[in-house]
DNA sequence: AAGTGGTCTAGACCACAAC
DNA sequence: TTGTGGTCTAGACCACTTT
């Protein structure tokens, strides 16, 4: 068949798309097993390497698969959600303490530059109040789950930059380090985005892993508040669960 | 430039990806305003037209652009974000009331069938207990944000597929049609998924946009289960708030 | 040297839309 | 009829990996 004769526009490119999918399951292939080569499937199709690579490319958007210069496509790995309950009165640390999972943290950078908008009206600082931001990587299993920011006023933690080491977690800092009491989150907002670059590079994912965001704002028990704490992390990883049992304030329907 | 020459590894593509981002700023571009042609841009970069068409799908992923076969590319919109104030009182129309915006509901399609484990154990039924399965569309501000599943007891709404009628949320049937007391949600689980192809369908939206996908479970106030509820709404739409201000519960540190 | 994925060209045919 | 996007072919060259 030299020239397009038939029905080419219901697309053939589909076919080959499932046919990797269910190869895929067949073969019980596991995470980083090889796949058939373009030219491989090219020759077993009958079509165009192009046609194939089309396909690919599919599948590597929707991140089941993923590709090495000179070497071949492999499974990408898809591990277990892994799920976190919620609680005003736990920070990001003690929620995976909860969980019981091996965890840790890492200080990618600290810096202190002015507060924004954003932040003023969160920590009630004036435009010229200056706020420490953290940023953290937080791996759990082995896996790196999420990046997270730490946005705190710099009247907080006099000194930080030096008295800071050996940190897992900004509760850590608070009362051991500096004495204060358990912080407590009185706002939290979740919304989902598409992973940016630096969280694409920091976490190693694809870009086509969606991204749960979660903004914290914390208070100690007397009011002041304490910290702005932004979660990004893996939510194909990462889902969080909130209980109402407890603190059911009686369905006071408006 | 007959054939390849030079430095063509490090993608030409990148560089028109870049010139229609520009162009969208520069010329202030607004939703389905209409962009210039493959061929056009074809001959004004010199490329051929395959190269970008490899550009425009990267957009086209992206989800800035969109195509109407036979009349060109266009701008794609990008709505502002909305934000609900997530509550244990508060139904899904509930919450929408709430936040003040216009809303309506679309009932899709009403099948009983048994419960599957997950449903078993959510709604704590038997193997050989029924559900009802309303499939719901909800539109705020005529902007298609989620596809709704409500799934209910068999034996909690007698014959309901004769008297649904002027649907507009299944507390209004609890309450209004069956008498039941306002349902209480008693656990929310919340994460983030890739666009499945019904919801891309139902939302028309690109499935590059991230879906926020959130659990309810409802009981009575007595306790009993009434309403397994999912909520798959757009990300880029939809965030949630929770505040924990009032129903502080002391900080019972583990 | 041979094989793999990555990029790009040149050109064909199709379905759809506007004139 | 002309122009648009959608699909596919055939083939070139590149960078990288393995033998």
């Amino acid at each position: 068949m030299g020239i397009n004769t038939t029905e080419q526009t219901e697309k053939q490119r589909r076919e080959i798309f499932l046919y990797i999918k269910n190869y895929i399951i067949k073969n019980k292939l596991k995470a980083n097993d090889p796949l058939p080569s373009e030219n491989t499937l090219a020759k077993r199709f009958g079509v165009n390497r192009n046609t194939v690579r089309s396909a690919l490319t599919v599948l590597k958007v929707q991140g089941l698969i993923y590709s090495k210069k000179g070497k071949g496509f492999f499974v990408m790995e898809r591990p277990k959600q892994m799920l976190f309950v919620q609680d005003a009165s736990l920070g990001f640390s003690e929620m995976l303490d909860q969980a019981e999972v091996e965890y840790s943290s890492t200080l990618l950078s600290i810096i202190s530059r002015t507060a924004s908008k954003q932040e003023q009206a969160y920590l009630k600082l004036k435009p010229e109040d200056e706020v420490y931001v953290l940023k953290q990587l937080r791996e759990v299993a082995g896996i790196k789950l999420a990046l997270c920011y730490s946005v705190i006023p710099k009247d907080m933690l006099p000194g930080a930059e030096k008295r800071i080491s050996g940190f897992s977690g900004t509760n850590q800092i608070f009362m051991e380090l500096y004495g204060y009491e358990h912080p407590v989150c009185v706002k939290t907002l979740i919304g989902a985005q598409c992973a940016d670059s630096e969280t694409v590079r920091q976490l190693e994912i694809p870009d086509s892993i969606p991204i749960i965001r979660q903004e914290n704002i914390y208070h100690l028990p007397n009011g002041k508040p304490i910290e702005f704490f932004v979660i990004k992390a893996r939510a194909d990883l990462f889902s969080i669960q909130l209980n109402f049992d407890k603190n059911n304030n009686g369905g006071t329907k408006k």
